[in-house]
Order: C-alpha cells, then sequence, then structure tokens
DNA sequence: AGCTGTGGCAGGGAGG
DNA sequence: CCTCCCTGCCAC
C-alpha cells in the first residue's frame, strides 16, 4: 500500500470514529472479527500566514514553522476545540473584525486556513484511512425504514402532531438478517425501546434509509423525545448530533441538519442515488421505487401502497402494508449495495470518514490528500491564487443533416494524459505531490482493469469495477482542481495548458481524419464523430482505421473507437442524435433532452427523430398530428405539461436581485412564493401554464401542479399547442420549407401524401480558419475568480 | 459556510 | 419583430 494514499498503519481496519471530547477521539478497531476500542489524542489546528497575529495571546499552544515558502507557514496546535476558537477571535481583533456571530466565517480570513470538521482534521493529522485492506462486505450495515400514522386523512404524517405516530418499523442488514417491529402488538415507546436494542445488539458499522436523513432519523427522534426515551445507538451509547450538510449550493445537496451517530456512519441512499445521476442525468426521480426499478432491483412479487393509502391500511388491511414495509428496506440494502462500493474504496485512501466523502466534492477530495501529505512532511501550503481561466475544450460542428455509418473516435483520459506526459502540475505544489498521486492513481486504476479482465467470479469483478470507476473519478478531477476558485494549490494559467493542449491534439486528429477522405460532422473536446471512408465498413475494419489514427497521435495519447452507429442526426454544436446497429436511440443535447421540454415535447422529439433516422416520412406526421390533437382533446395527464424547474437561488437573493433589476421575474420563483414562501435554494417547483395566450408572461400564468384540478381543467392549449410547433422547427433544417410545412401542418383538405418528402442532404459548414492565436478570444467580462 | 472546470443551446423578460 | 442579458440545463 502506498503511504501516499492510504496512510501508515497498513494493518489497521478502523471501522468507525467518534469524537470523545475535544482532547480524544475513539477509534473502532477490527481486529480478527472483534471490535477493539482506543482512543488517541486529538490536536485540532489551523494554518497561519504570520506568527506576530498571535502575538500577546496566552493560551497554550503550539506553533510550529514548517518547512518551504508557501503562504501558510505555521500550524498551530491546541490542546482542544476552546483554545482554538480563542486563538481565532485573538486573530479576529487582529484583523479589526468584532462581529463574532458565526464562527465558520472565519474561515474567510485569508490568514488562516480553518478547518471546522474534528473527524475529518483528526484523519487529516494522523495519517489513518478508515476501511483499509477491507472488502465493501466487510461492513455491517443496517437498512432502516419507517412507516407512520397520521390521524389527519390525506396528509402527510408530521412527527409533532399528536395522534401521528409509527407503526412499523423494518430493518434489515448487510448479512441478510430481516426484521419488523409491529405496532399492531407493541405501543410505540416499546417499539422505539426494541429499535434502539436492536442496533445496540447488531452492532451495525453503517445506518442506511432512504431519506434516513429528512425523515425517518428526525421522525424517530421526535417521537422519542415525545416518549422521554434517549435514542442511545451510538456506539459510545450517546444519541445523534446534528452536523452540517455540506454540498454544493447551487443545491444538489439538501440544506438541512445531518445525523451523525458515534462510531457509525449514516448513509442516505437517496444522496447515492442522487450523485450517482449527477453526472448521467437519466433519473426522472430520486424516490425509492422508482430507483428501484430503474436499477432493475424491485422483485416482482413487490407489494406497493400509495403514501396517502397507508394510515387506511392500518386501518383495514395490516398485511400488505407489512410486505410493503419489508420491500422497502430489501429495495434499499440493494441500492446501497449498488452504489455504496465506490464511496467505501474512496474512503479507503483520503482522510475523510464515509459520510464526508459522500457529502463533498472532487476537488475538495484531491485537496485533501495534497493537505495531508503536505502536513506529514511538515511543509507549508500556499494559499490560493486569484486569477482568470480563459480557456475550455474545443468544440465544433462542420456537418448538419441525417447521415451514416457514423464513428465515434475519442482520445482516451485525454486531461490526465496531458498533465502526465507535460508535467502539468501546479506552481504552488513545490514537493511535487499533485503528480505523484495522479500517476499512483492512474497506475492503479490501469492495474485494477487488468485484473477485472482476468477475473471470472461476479461478485469480486464488480468489486474491482467500484474500485477503480472510483478512481476514475478521482484522476478525472484533478483538472478541475487547476481552475477551482478556492484550492490551495490552484493554478489557472497551467489550466489553460492542459486545455490548449487537447485543442492542439483534437485538431491534429481532426486534420488526420480529414485527409483520409473522411466527412467530420461533430468534435468536442476530445472526440470526434465522423463517417469513415468508403473502403472502411464493418467492426474488423473500423476498428482498425481507428488503430492507425491512434499511431499517428504523439507519445502517450491513444485514440479508442467509442462508438459505432448506423445512422447519426447532427443539429447543432453538443445536440444530435445516434441509432446503433441493435436500434438503439442515443438523443444528446439540451435542445432534445432537457427538463426544462415538457414531458409531452420529450417523447414528441424522440418519436420524431427515431422517424427521422428510420427515413420513415409518414411516422413524422403521424406523431404530429397525434399529438396536436391529444393537446387539443385535453386528452393528455397533466405530468405531459409540467417543467420542473430547480431553483439556484434562494427566496432572499430572487427579491433583492429582482428589486434591484439584475434579473427579471420568472415563473418558477413566482409559483414557488405562492405555494411556499420560505423555499430554499435547490428546491424543485412543478408548474404549468394556465391560460389562453399563447404567448403568456410565464411569471403570470404559471400554476403550481399541486393547484391542478382534473374537473376544471385549465392548460393553456394555445399555449401548448406553440410549443408543439417549436419542437417541430428543431426539424426544419432536414428538409426543403415547402417539404417541412406539408409535414408539420394539419392536413387540410387533402390527405397527407409522403410520397415526394424527401430528407435533404447533409450540409457541409465552412471550415473557419482558426483566428489569431496569438491573442487571446475573450468573450465578455468575465470576473476574476477570488477564493 | 458549504462549491471541480469551460462551452453551447433554449427560453423568457425587457426594451428598442 | 429584433437584440441583449439572464438562468438553467446539458456535453465533455
Amino acid at each position: 500500500m502506498n503511504p501516499l494514499l492510504y496512510g501508515h498503519n497498513p494493518d489497521e481496519q478502523i471501522v468507525g470514529l467518534q469524537q470523545n471530547d475535544d482532547q480524544t477521539v475513539r477509534l473502532f478497531i477490527r481486529e480478527n472479527g472483534r471490535l477493539v476500542r482506543k482512543d488517541d489524542p486529538f490536536f485540532p489546528f489551523f494554518f497561519l500566514s504570520d506568527r506576530t497575529l498571535l502575538e500577546g495571546f496566552v493560551q497554550r499552544h503550539w506553533i510550529k514553522e514548517l518547512e518551504g515558502n508557501g503562504f501558510y507557514r505555521f500550524v498551530c496546535a491546541f490542546e482542544g476545540w476552546p483554545p482554538l476558537w480563542e486563538a481565532v477571535r485573538h486573530l479576529l481583533q487582529a484583523h479589526n473584525r468584532k462581529t463574532l456571530t458565526k464562527i465558520e466565517h472565519y474561515s474567510s480570513l485569508e490568514s488562516i486556513r480553518l478547518l471546522t470538521d474534528p473527524l475529518n482534521q483528526y484523519l487529516l493529522q494522523s495519517g489513518r484511512t478508515l476501511f483499509k485492506g477491507m472488502r465493501f462486505e466487510d461492513l455491517t450495515r443496517l437498512q432502516l425504514d419507517i412507516e407512520t400514522y397520521t390521524s389527519v386523512p390525506n396528509s402527510f404524517s408530521r412527527a409533532a402532531r399528536s395522534g401521528d405516530r409509527i407503526i412499523l418499523i423494518s430493518l434489515s442488514d448487510s448479512g441478510g438478517w430481516e426484521h419488523l417491529i409491529d405496532g399492531t402488538e407493541l405501543t410505540e415507546a416499546e417499539m422505539l425501546h426494541e429499535l434502539i436494542s436492536i442496533i445496540r445488539e447488531r452492532d451495525p458499522d453503517v445506518l442506511e434509509g432512504h431519506n434516513i436523513y429528512e425523515f425517518d432519523l428526525p421522525y424517530i427522534l421526535k417521537r422519542c423525545e415525545h416518549h422521554g426515551i434517549p435514542l442511545t445507538i451510538g456506539r459510545d451509547g450517546s444519541s445523534p448530533t446534528a452536523a452540517f450538510q455540506r454540498g454544493r449550493p447551487s443545491g444538489i445537496g439538501t440544506q438541512g441538519p445531518v445525523t451523525e451517530v458515534a462510531g457509525r456512519h449514516v448513509i442516505d441512499t437517496y444522496q447515492l442515488v442522487r450523485s450517482y445521476d449527477q453526472s448521467k442525468n437519466r433519473m426522472e426521480r430520486y424516490g425509492l421505487k422508482y430507483a428501484a426499478r430503474y436499477f432493475g432491483f424491485a422483485s416482482p412479487e413487490r407489494t406497493y401502497v400509495r403514501p396517502e393509502r397507508i394510515s387506511w391500511h392500518w386501518d383495514h388491511d395490516r398485511e400488505p402494508l407489512r410486505l410493503y414495509a419489508m420491500d422497502d428496506v430489501r429495495e434499499t440494502r440493494a441500492l446501497s449495495g449498488h452504489l455504496g462500493g465506490t464511496h467505501f474504496y474512496l474512503t479507503q485512501m483520503l482522510p475523510m470518514t464515509l459520510s464526508g466523502v459522500l457529502r463533498s466534492g472532487s476537488a475538495i477530495k484531491i485537496e485533501n490528500m495534497l493537505l495531508r501529505e503536505y502536513l506529514r512532511r511538515r511543509y507549508s501550503i500556499p494559499r490560493p491564487s486569484t486569477g482568470l481561466q480563459t480557456t475550455g475544450g474545443y468544440t465544433d460542428i462542420f456537418t448538419v443533416g441525417v447521415l451514416g455509418p457514423v464513428l465515434h473516435a475519442d482520445i482516451e483520459s485525454l486531461y490526465p494524459s496531458i498533465m502526465i506526459h507535460r508535467s502539468v502540475t501546479p506552481a504552488g505544489d513545490h514537493l511535487g505531490i499533485f503528480k505523484l498521486l495522479l500517476q499512483e492513481l492512474t497506475s492503479q486504476r490501469l492495474s485494477a482493469k487488468q485484473e477485472m479482465k482476468r477475473e471470472a467470479d461476479p461478485g469480486a469483478r464488480s468489486r474491482i469495477d467500484a474500485f477503480q470507476s472510483s478512481m476514475k473519478i478521482l484522476i478525472n478531477s484533478f483538472y478541475g482542481y487547476l481552475g477551482y476558485a478556492r484550492g490551495l494549490f490552484n493554478d489557472y494559467a497551467k489550466a489553460d495548458v492542459v486545455t490548449t493542449e487537447g485543442q492542439k491534439l483534437l485538431r491534429l486528429m481532426i486534420d488526420f481524419i480529414r485527409k483520409t477522405g473522411s466527412i467530420i460532422i461533430e468534435v468536442d473536446t476530445d472526440g470526434i464523430f465522423f463517417v469513415p471512408p468508403k473502403a472502411v465498413r464493418g467492426e474488423a475494419s473500423e476498428e482498425e482505421f481507428v488503430r492507425t489514427i491512434s499511431d499517428h497521435m504523439p507519445e502517450g495519447i491513444s485514440v479508442a473507437l467509442d462508438g459505432r452507429y448506423r445512422t447519426m442526426m447532427s443539429y447543432k454544436m453538443k445536440n444530435y442524435a445516434l441509432l446503433d446497429y441493435e436500434g438503439n436511440l442515443t438523443l444528446k443535447g439540451s435542445s432534445f433532452t432537457s427538463r426544462s421540454i415538457e414531458r409531452f415535447g420529450r417523447a414528441y422529439i424522440k418519436r420524431c427523430v427515431l422517424a427521422l433516422l428510420n427515413q420513415d416520412i409518414q411516422e413524422l406526421h403521424r406523431a404530429y398530428m397525434e399529438t396536436r390533437e391529444e393537446i387539443q382533446g385535453r386528452r393528455m395527464d397533466i405530468r405531459e405539461f409540467t417543467r420542473v424547474e430547480k431553483l439556484g437561488e434562494s427566496i432572499e437573493e430572487y427579491l433583492a436581485a429582482v428589486d434591484a433589476g439584475t434579473r427579471s421575474r420568472s415563473a418558477a420563483y413566482e409559483v414557488g412564493l405562492r405555494i411556499d414562501r420560505s423555499f430554499r435554494k435547490g428546491t424543485r417547483i412543478v408548474y404549468y401554464m394556465s391560460g389562453e395566450d399563447p404567448t403568456p408572461k410565464g411569471f403570470r400564468h404559471a400554476r403550481a401542479m399541486a393547484d391542478w384540478d382534473p374537473h376544471f381543467r385549465d392548460e393553456n392549449i394555445p399555449y401548448y399547442l406553440r410549443r408543439l410547433d417549436e419542437f417541430s422547427e428543431k426539424f426544419s433544417p432536414f428538409f426543403s420549407a415547402k417539404d417541412f410545412h406539408m409535414l408539420f401542418t394539419p392536413d387540410d383538405l387533402f390527405p397527407f401524401d409522403p410520397a415526394g418528402i424527401r430528407i435533404l442532404e447533409p450540409t457541409h459548414l465552412p471550415v473557419e480558419e482558426p483566428e489569431d492565436t496569438e491573442s487571446p478570444r475573450y468573450t465578455g467580462l468575465k470576473a476574476e475568480k477570488e477564493s
């Protein structure tokens, strides 16, 4: 094991951590199947740029001057958190700041680098990592789900409402054990006591549940409070505590407090699912039932009970409810088993807890690895630089139309390859850790992939796959870290070096492919879609052709065949459709797949694209006519019309921006204001357009889906017909004006006749000469990034 | 307070 | 009508 990744003490299998007090941390270590406890001294610390700032401050603390010439040249260690906060207050005065309202604000002082999460800080300084040498299966994971009863018909159950209570608690664990605590024979207080004793007895390392952060644990906590029962499920017998949720401000994370249980890890599979989908954006919802079906875990015999029917079932027919509750935990177990592996294996090498790994982004992970090594070598660290990144990937489109056969060739691991082969490393990284890490992770990933090829056992294969894909996530984030404004080791100039080198390589590849007589369709960052020359047909020949391309690339850069397609529809940059040889359709780009397109629009576009790729003219017109009639006849479900938008700003920010005139009113926020004036950042708003104006002012005519009344339908038919025409407009580049009009206009006296309607030949767009590369092109005013 | 990057398209509001 | 500006979402 490389200490750079795994820290010291190679044999230690730590499965849990708990902060005892301000000065010690307790470790839970697996030794020959037994759980051993060990207490370790703990010194809270921060980095400081100038030690004179602490002069005159009398408290027992250690200031160590670090080697090197970075900005944070001192590390100050304290006997506990109170003296650390004392020192922070002292520094605050040195900066002439008086307000002490929010301690976290202090981390923004430029002279001090503060890390506020105690357990992660402990891992950073100790060089320890969790779960070392373990397999994901070695953890004991306990799944938990509660069903609750509401005294108010057709409403959600609330823990605080009298009469509402827990009626079932279903439990399972990763070993296959299953159990139901049934409220039929037990009072709620007895149920809670049984839950506590079961958790203590089975002593799981991980507590799992779907939406457990937002619902199950808070609800259980509330009910425990009500009965005066301490929820002593921590490994030290303590109750859960609230920690702060880390997440992106744009709202992938909820902002509420997260529950932490001493010595264990609490994992919300809802978060697992959401973070899985974040890079893919394939899922419609993140609910348990949908996710289970999406991943293929839902058993065909699974019992479904609609949430609003739970209380009815409890009163009249309990057996389905019991089955339903057990199916819930089984699906939760399947989800976490499937998605938890990558995070588990990352935790083995990062100085972070499992929930820390889950909650943080990849830049933080890279920074923590760098920090740990700098701390271990007693070397000072730089401060984030301010500046401007000016370049990104090269994107261009050369051909619009329907054509094939099409190949997609891409440069493998473009940015990591450039960073390794051209030794692009941040200027502040005097010790060269960035490159060492990148190389180590890359070589571990490659050997894992080799091992996977040899492995026959499916269980072992998926384990290795989880391991190598967690490496991939980290490796691909190294480039992003260079341009990360808050990164201690960021370097905008080097980020530009990576992207401009990437652009050069892509142009080199374009030139070569063009010279072979191929038709280049579109390129994006590291890949090219093209029609190969006539002589290249069939998979073997295509593979060979791509090998030739790869051979013509510089040392260390290799090109692979990423996909082969029967037909491609090229529409705009980053917007295209592919039909493979099995008949599978892939739609890419915000013009076709965006969530901001109503569901009926997405279905319509998909149907039309498929018809176009299959050259089915009649079907194109049929799709138009049928959709049109369904809208006009008010036969569509309201969900076909709703738009879901995520609110990126809080209510205060939005209103302030509107007042200041820097942003205009928008439908989603106005609907949000109407239904709930206290919406949080990241809230999803579901709304539709009402009225009869084909061009309504969205912010005035938008209505929340919750206000929809199926008996008095008021969806704006002229507006949605206009939307239909806007979607149809996407197909205009592929037809003559006359043909297009015939296709996407309702039949008049004469029936529609597909004969004579032709898909246009592809259009080859003029190749733009590269502009003067000496002077970088600025596309407007771009603010300098500051930490 | 919490946060990987740039590039491109769509849609809506505001103002000409 | 158009253009400008913005936000949201998507590709990589």
